[in-house]
RNA sequence: GCGGAAGUGGUGGAACGGUAGACACGCUGGCCUUAGGAGCCAGUCCUCGCAAGAGGGUGAGGGUUCGAAUCCCUCCUUCCGCACCA
């Protein structure tokens, strides 16, 4: 058998990632590629940030998701000209490190360090730009200090304070749970399995309310509306009034005390059938008749062991007992019932409502509950006075009028507001107010992996902050875990002990330390100075370098650590130490990878996809590729074990068609021909215009992080390139200047293929090296991607019924006259009458018809 | 429950209010030759049909529009957050 007429199969070396990518990763760390010079002034800054991690010990896929896109853009902005700086760190402190230490008991620190130092090893595979030299540890005692300083400040602003606060409690262990710690429908804890409490501690606070109103405005930056409407919603405004009633005379207690309520409602007063104050409220014990003390106190304690969540839910059963004790009402002095309910929460408003039925839905089902009147006192005209409500109404419509509700009735539910708020004003029985859901922020953990809280307690002096030259005040080396007793800090004497900084005596230190959201509330300035033992923060860097330019991580954030950084940047703004008022310009967040069954990664699901499993087997490029090939980049998804033969193929296809242009596989009988009809030069032209053409697409879909599209079209060109592979223009003019744009736009998404191809190419030509990733980023000739013909769909009553080639900027009427002599028209046209034509110019003819 | 997001082939997904299903996975068929976690070509939304073609189709139901996956309303399902996980 002959073997002459198909080409024997080129060999050409296998694409083969595993050597190239070590190799390449080598060349950057050596030529310090990614090394940001912050004092550069020569180009644009560009500050791109990712969120930073907690070293859980294993980095999993969804960490690549969130970085390899990132290190994309970082790259792409590079070859477009701009000094990037984009570094890396860790969120060193938290719960996981001291599970662990209980359970094998190593040190929190050691096992941290060990983890950071298994997962920067893994995360220099992803063959990532990450400025390593700014690297951060927030567990370092060079960091934390700081935590430490700017308490100090916060708290000589009155930022800081301290209060009351409740805690999740295991009375048998004597420990401050955390949520995570608490398991179970009916709340117990996770060690020994006794019912949790809430019991009330004096902690450490940071005022973030004092900048409610200023966190709702976000004009000066550029964030996903899903994230702001989560932040303007969890800080919840909510404009209304306070009012005051008085407690009435009774047998257990003399009357005239002072209830403040808060209601958005206030023109709804008039209705108010009964009062609920929080369990909680201070008044309740003195406020409780005899009769109804065991009833209370059952109440009480049962509350206490309920989750927010589950007190705000509306549709549970209402629950709640009466003090025995009324309360009058300041505008008609009508004595009302004072209930407790699990509903009204301590911590917003005033911890107590007045509760109107007949226009509040909580309320209206309390009510029927306990059979408690239900008086309306807003209605629509036409209303029968004594029409029943089935449900609360709580409507507001532009006819509607005040009714029951003395000298107001007529008035609209906003007059009727307005003036009620303002005659009880004028009695000093009311005011307008403002509420917020947000919540002061509770710092104080009683956990000793955190940065210790800078207090110490005076026998003589009280609460006494650490002087700044003090600093840091240092966590032990070691402490032991004890089943019972809590905090490990507060049996370490050698921590606690110490002296008073104001009178010398002996005084006792703060054990409980920081949420870890304080660290990680600033820590993308320290990454500009993170050694500087003098400041925390670089005032001359922050003023080049921040705010930062884009910020990625998941929108698991948005509320918390995406709020209280917001709150630090303005309060370090008003102390001076930095310049902006808005520490994110720009946000993005990517979401999240689950496993291959749908549900969240983790260990003890057996789900977890490791990323180092696949770097060996496909190479970093084919596991980067594949995360931003899966979906839109905010979507996240399930982990496919299948897809990534897809990219994995693609870029051996790449491979292919740059290092053995002339060769074919032997199964396309059609191989090494031009496709029919088409010459040399049309195929020529053919491969410059779809290389141009995806350049301008791929350019744009960087500006929208368009992973998935930017990658299709890629696949599409190299498609293309295959086509014409072994036929007589590959090679040619035409096909290098299509392989040269496809590693250009490769390099910022598959930086080790892209590098390789380029040296190889730069070799062949006898050029000098020079990395691909310094390459300035290419224009498309906006004559090739200039349309000439388009294919115009024709549809008969919106329905599709042919396609029509027609030379670009044709006149209108030439080819509606055109469409109209179409057959398939034609017949669709058959015994109706044409009532008008639409006709979008480039996109289609639409013929409407009766 | 409250707040946020998403529902499109067997699967991941694509589609400025304008040709639904690009690009892939998987599967089927053909080819190549041989040990490569291979490669090449073709087909692949559903129903009817050899085909040309016809009809249906974007979670469910309604609406706006010449035209709706896309906009509006109601409902269902899934995912994320809810303040001590980070």
């Amino acid at each position: 058998m002959s073997t002459s007429e198909t080409p024997a199969r080129t060999r050409v070396e296998r694409y083969n990632p595993t050597e190239i990518e070590p190799r390449w990763q080598a060349r950057w760390e050596e030529l310090a590629l990614h090394r940001t010079d912050l004092h550069d002034t020569s180009r644009p800054k560009y500050y791109l940030l990712t969120m930073y991690e907690y070293p859980s010990g294993d980095l999993h896929i969804g960490h690549w998701y969130i970085k390899t896109p990132t290190d994309a853009i970082s790259r792409y902005r590079r070859m477009t000209g701009w000094n990037v700086f984009f570094p890396v760190g860790f969120d060193a402190f938290g719960l996981p490190a001291e599970n662990a230490a209980i359970k094998s008991g190593a040190q929190p620190r050691e096992w941290t360090m060990r983890n950071i130092e298994i997962m920067s090893r893994q995360l220099r595979t992803m063959g990532a730009t990450f400025d390593w030299s700014s690297e951060v540890v927030t567990c370092e005692p060079e960091y934390y200090r700081w935590n430490q300083w700017f308490f100090l400040k916060f708290l000589e602003q009155g930022l800081a304070y301290r209060a009351m606060a409740p805690v999740d409690w295991c009375p048998k262990d004597q420990v401050v749970l955390a949520r995570e710690q608490v398991e179970g429908a009916n709340r117990v804890c996770w060690r020994c399995g006794t019912p949790v409490i809430k019991r009330d501690l004096e902690q450490w606070f940071l005022r973030i309310t004092k900048y409610a109103d200023e966190l709702l405005d976000f004009k000066d930056i550029d964030w996903p509306e899903p994230i702001r409407v989560q932040q303007t919603n969890w800080i919840g405004r909510s404009e209304g009034a306070e009012v005051v009633f008085t407690t009435a005379p009774a047998d257990h207690h003399p009357g005239g005390e002072e209830l403040r309520v808060f209601t958005t409602r206030p023109d709804t007063l008039f209705g108010a059938t009964f009062m609920v104050l929080a369990p909680e409220h201070p008044l309740v014990e003195a406020l409780t008749a005899p009769s109804q003390k065991q009833a209370v106190d059952a109440y009480i304690y049962q509350t206490r062991r309920e989750t927010e969540i589950e007190r705000l839910s509306t549709d549970r059963e209402k629950t709640g007992v009466p003090l025995g004790t009324d309360a009058i009402n300041p505008v008609n002095g009508e004595g009302i019932p004072i209930w407790i309910a699990d509903y009204v929460l301590a911590g917003y408003g005033t911890g107590a409502i007045m509760a109107v039925p007949a226009h509040d839905e909580r309320d209206y089902a309390f009510a029927q509950k306990f059979g408690l009147p239900i008086r309306r006192v807003v209605a629509p005209p036409g209303t029968a006075d004594d029409a029943t409500l089935e449900a609360a109404y709580s409507a507001h419509t532009a006819d509607e009028r005040l009714v029951a509700s003395s000298h107001y009735n007529g008035m609209t539910a906003p007059d009727g507001a307005r003036a009620i708020t303002i005659d009880l004003e004028t009695r000093s029985l009311g005011k307008t107010s403002v509420t917020y859901r947000i919540r002061d922020w509770l710092i104080s953990r009683q956990r000793p992996w955190g940065t210790p809280i800078p207090v110490v307690y005076c026998e003589r002096d009280g609460i006494v902050a650490v002087p700044e030259d003090q600093l840091p005040v240092l966590l032990p080396d070691h402490w032991e875990y004890r089943a019972e007793g809590g905090n490990p800090l507060e049996h370490d004497e050698a921590f606690l002990n110490t002296t008073c900084p104001r009178c010398d005596g002996p005084a006792r230190r703060e054990t409980d330390t920081m949420d870890t959201f304080v660290d990680s509330s600033w820590y993308w300035w320290r990454y500009l100075s993170p050694h500087d033992d003098t400041q925390a923060i670089d005032r001359s860097l922050d003023e080049v370098w921040c705010p930062v330019d884009q910020y990625t991580g998941g929108a698991e954030h948005a509320v918390m650590h995406l709020l209280y950084s917001r709150f630090f940047c303005k309060a370090l703004n008003d102390l001076g130490i930095v310049r902006e008022r808005e520490p994110f310009k720009r946000l993005f967040n990517q979401g999240q990878i689950l496993g291959a069954d749908g549900e969240r990664m983790s260990k003890s699901r057996g789900n977890v996809q490791d990323p180092d499993d696949l770097v060996q087997r496909y190479g970093a490029d084919s596991v980067r590729l594949f995360l931003m090939f899966m979906g839109p980049w905010d979507q996240g998804g399930p982990w496919s074990p299948t897809g990534i033969n897809g990219v994995s193929g693609f870029l051996r296809r790449v491979w292919t068609v740059a290092l053995d242009p002339h060769g074919h596989e032997g199964g396309d009988q059609a191989a090494g021909a031009l496709p029919a009809g088409e010459d040399a030069a049309a195929a020529e032209h053919a491969l410059r215009v779809a290389a141009h053409r995806t350049l301008q697409q791929v350019t744009e879909e960087h500006a929208g992080f368009r992973w998935n599209t930017m990658v299709a079209h890629l696949m599409e060109l190299t498609n293309l390139l295959m086509r014409y592979r072994g036929t007589e223009v590959a090679g040619d003019a035409g096909w290098d200047e299509a392989e040269r744009l496809l590693l250009l736009m490769l390099a910022p998404i598959a930086p080790h293929i892209s590098e390789e191809l380029w040296s190889r190419r730069l070799a062949a030509a006898g050029e000098e090296w020079r990395s691909i990733h310094a390459e300035t980023w290419p224009t498309f000739d906006p004559a090739l991607v200039a349309v000439d013909q388009i294919e115009l769909p024709v549809q008969v009553n919106g329905k599709l019924r042919d396609l029509v080639q027609v030379a670009a900027g044709l006149p209108e009427a030439e080819i509606e006259a055109l469409v109209m002599t179409r057959p398939k028209v034609q017949a669709n046209l058959e015994g109706r009458t044409v009532v008008k034509v639409i006709h979008v110019p480039g996109r289609l003819v639409n013929i409407v018809v009766r």
